[in-house]
DNA sequence: GAGTGGTCTAGACCACCAC
DNA sequence: TGGTGGTCTAGACCACTCT
């Protein structure tokens, strides 16, 4: 860390409560490069003579900093200046028919797109009653069986992206949809094959924190949101072929849509 | 809050802190149900002597959840399940043309959706060098001035969005971009009575945790990230007039997007 | 005035990491 | 082994809200 970090004041009589303040100089720190990405803050110990304040004083400004995701603390080593993962930008046309004609699935061609190895864990098929929410997107009765298709994608080892997908069963039984691994192209391919060419897909985009859960299977530090896509295939028909619920980690991505102006 | 919150034990031999157990405990009666939106949590002081634990002990827990974005501590009032606002859901076709040939700009068709009030505040136009992200999106130089509108939206008093305008300032300069009421079906009906009949929008979505400034300018409370919204308005030749930048809070929205198969 | 959360202190023991 | 952050205790004083 520089040593000029440290040097500004504290006023134990301002309104604003001392961590803030110390909260305030480490930010400004950070905002201003004088702590770049990966350098290691001041310790505790150090932010305690420095400041001559009490340890949970010194660990509530490291707190309110983790939380906006500026830092993160790594037990035994120090708390460092977070680096942000390389950014990846999911283009609007990633489910376009021309991929899925070259075999491939959209989370290849973005792995591709980015020099990454993609690979795919944690994956179960079975066949439920789909969540209410679910049941409206495709149009069916809430006690309609569905097959659901779990699955979390990695890249160069590392994960991140969760996704379940929810199909009529009647339209997945007995089609490779239901094999684990479905053959190339993704099942958007098998889809098509079985008649149900695809003409359009609507994305619903949320963010919100994590779950305890989330945060565990995308190794999430914290202080990062995640994005949840919801997405809805329709055939040339109309009809609404699958629902797929993805998480992701917002740090990670942009999502770049295209809309006419009519 | 009901009597059975404070009813589980804890484990303190448990490997898992004894205040990840507690939110454990908030965060499993919340899920189910058993604490509402709006239900006050038990108080600091119940909580230690129902779980036999220091204070800091329960407020850790109680910090995990708000972090989460689940809680809202109200300072002499109480600790409170957390009411989510009403989602407005922003469909793609908001900027399409209809609407500007009603007179109406985009954040008053969303207004009139949910019969809400809108309101601007915190409005001033300015000419500036803009930042490089904004000049390369223009596709103007480093050093070309632009016209910069800033403003604060607000629905029925509450403020909800925050975006900032770059136009060239060639294009904007003596018109009535450049007011600040630029008139029914704001500054995109001018810009196609200029000449500049638009074609299309991208729109480059990323979520993270709110600068303290940005949960300032729209209240937000802790654990809420913020959406921002880049938008690029091009003309029917193709130019780039204009780059908006909005942030959002994030529990307060969704957003919808078609996409073509092709 | 009683009860709530917000801030701060001064200590303790522990788990993890690097040397 | 020494330094780091993680957890926990037992207190204190304060600001805010409600009655």
């Amino acid at each position: 860390m520089s040593a000029d970090v440290l040097s500004q004041a504290i006023d134990p009589a301002s309104d604003r409560a001392v961590y803030k303040q110390i909260a305030d100089h480490l930010r400004a720190a950070i905002a201003q490069g004088r702590l770049g990405a990966g350098d290691q803050l001041p310790s505790e110990a150090q932010m305690m003579t420095h400041y001559g304040v009490a340890r949970m004083t010194a660990r509530n400004a490291l707190r309110l900093l983790q939380d906006e995701g500026l830092i993160t603390a790594e037990h035994g080593r120090g708390v460092y200046v977070r680096a942000r993962p390389p950014v990846r930008r999911l283009a609007s046309d990633r489910f376009a028919q021309r991929h899925r004609k070259e075999g491939k699935a959209a989370f290849d061609i973005e792995a591709e797109q980015h020099g990454a190895t993609p690979q795919v864990d944690m994956l179960t098929v079975s066949e439920a009653i789909p969540p209410a929410e679910v049941a409206d997107r495709l149009k069916i009765s809430d006690n309609s069986p569905v097959v659901v298709r779990s699955r979390r994608y990695l890249l160069d080892g590392k994960p991140v992206e969760t996704a379940i997908s929810f199909l009529p069963a009647d339209l997945a039984r007995g089609t490779p949809i239901t094999d684990p691994n479905p053959g190339p192209g993704g099942i958007y391919a098998r889809l098509e094959e079985q008649g149900h060419t695809l003409e359009r897909f609507t994305e619903e985009v949320s963010a919100r924190m994590p779950t305890p859960e989330e945060a565990r299977r995308l190794a999430l530090p914290p202080g990062v949101p995640v994005f949840r896509l919801v997405r809805t295939a329709y055939d040339i028909d109309g009809r609404a072929v699958e629902v797929c619920d993805t998480i992701m980690a917002a740090d990670a991505y942009v999502l770049a849509y295209d809309l006419p102006a009519h």
